[in-house]
DNA sequence: TTGTAATTTAATTTA
DNA sequence: TAAATTAAATTACT
């Protein structure tokens, strides 16, 4: 079921260019695809230019997915590792779509087609192989917090300690706190943000 | 889990990390360790509660908010707990409003002029402040499932340029797909989950 | 009450 | 590792 996307035929109209998003952003309007050679691929038009191929590979360890591995669908006492064999909503087959809809109200040619298989792989190969979200306790998320307001850069033995004693994988202390300094980061910058408007405005009713 | 009497190895918090002196330069706002030779422990940390006010508080990027809000204390760290710390005088947010939090006033007179409008629209529950809920016109959404349809994952363009259509901002257009993926997803769930249960229902009948 | 917009955060991907 | 993005889970508004 996998190999068929395999066959999944090369939409480009040119070769990917990574700057093509950049570019579709300043025109802004209508991507119509241009004469000359080198024009904005499907992909890129459709939001799907960096994607590279769904499944990689290279297998990431996946310890989690070892129950499942050789199950064609998935098991329902676990959702988690499902592998979803699901028809999504297709326009082309849609039960109540009505047809007169689609041509309505957008211009759905650069949106259209072309894409829904890749789509669907993409939801593959996600659902394929993500881990169940670890539920932290609550004592957990304070002591990992206490930790990160002293070092939040914790090295490697720190971390082994840390999954030691709350009993956590190593891999899910290292992402807690990559998660952590991303929180810490964007909120020092929207504060700083609104410092700055807060003052703007605060100015103007002087 | 861990208990206050149990013993843990002394582990340095600050142990050596080659990138961490770095990346703490990078990450102004929070440069407190990596000076000297620190000696703080998980122990140290985990047994006492000492710190009240450690973590800068956490401002979310809310740009619907004005200055009023963002004079109110609170800490993000858990937002169970929260209670709401900022009240408008305007009887008419109050209409269906919880009557208990009137008490707590903050009055910003001041601002008051500037955020009056929205005001109206600030749902001060016992959270901090959340978005006044879009609410999408029948032709956004027409146009939105059209283009979910085909592409679920619409790139950061896709976006931009739904949202220059559409007349709104680009995170609703974010926030949307997110939503209506997840709703996807719960669909199908559901329905294979009847299929699970009428293939064994009628394998009970036959 | 239901549906869904909004929020938070763990996990993933990319570079 | 940061940055962006995703799914998952939840909150809460209409």
């Amino acid at each position: 079921m996998l190999a068929e996307g395999e066959s999944m035929a090369s939409t480009s109209l040119c070769a990917a260019n990574p700057s093509a998003s950049q570019n579709l952003r300043k025109v802004s309007g209508f991507v119509e695809s241009k004469t000359t050679q080198c024009s904005f691929s499907i992909e890129s038009i459709l939001g799907l230019e960096q994607k590279k191929d769904p499944i990689p590979a290279v297998k990431h360890h996946r310890p989690w997915m070892d129950a499942c591995t050789n199950l064609v669908l998935g098991d329902d006492s676990n959702p988690h590792l499902q592998i979803p064999v699901v028809c999504y909503e297709n326009p082309l087959f849609h039960a109540n779509g009505n047809p007169v809809q689609e041509e309505k109200v957008l211009k759905c040619e650069k949106y259209f087609a072309v894409t829904e298989r890749l789509s669907f792989k993409r939801e593959l190969s996600w659902y394929r192989g993500r881990r169940p979200r670890t539920a932290f306790t609550r004592n957990q998320i304070e002591v990992l917090e206490n930790v990160f307001k002293i070092n939040s850069y914790p090295g490697i033995d720190i971390r082994e300690d840390l999954a030691h004693k709350l009993d956590l994988d190593e891999d899910r202390i290292q992402i807690w706190f990559q998660n952590r300094r991303a929180k810490l980061k964007r909120s020092h910058r929207e504060s700083q943000f609104l410092m700055v408007k807060n003052s703007f405005t605060s100015s103007l009713l002087e």
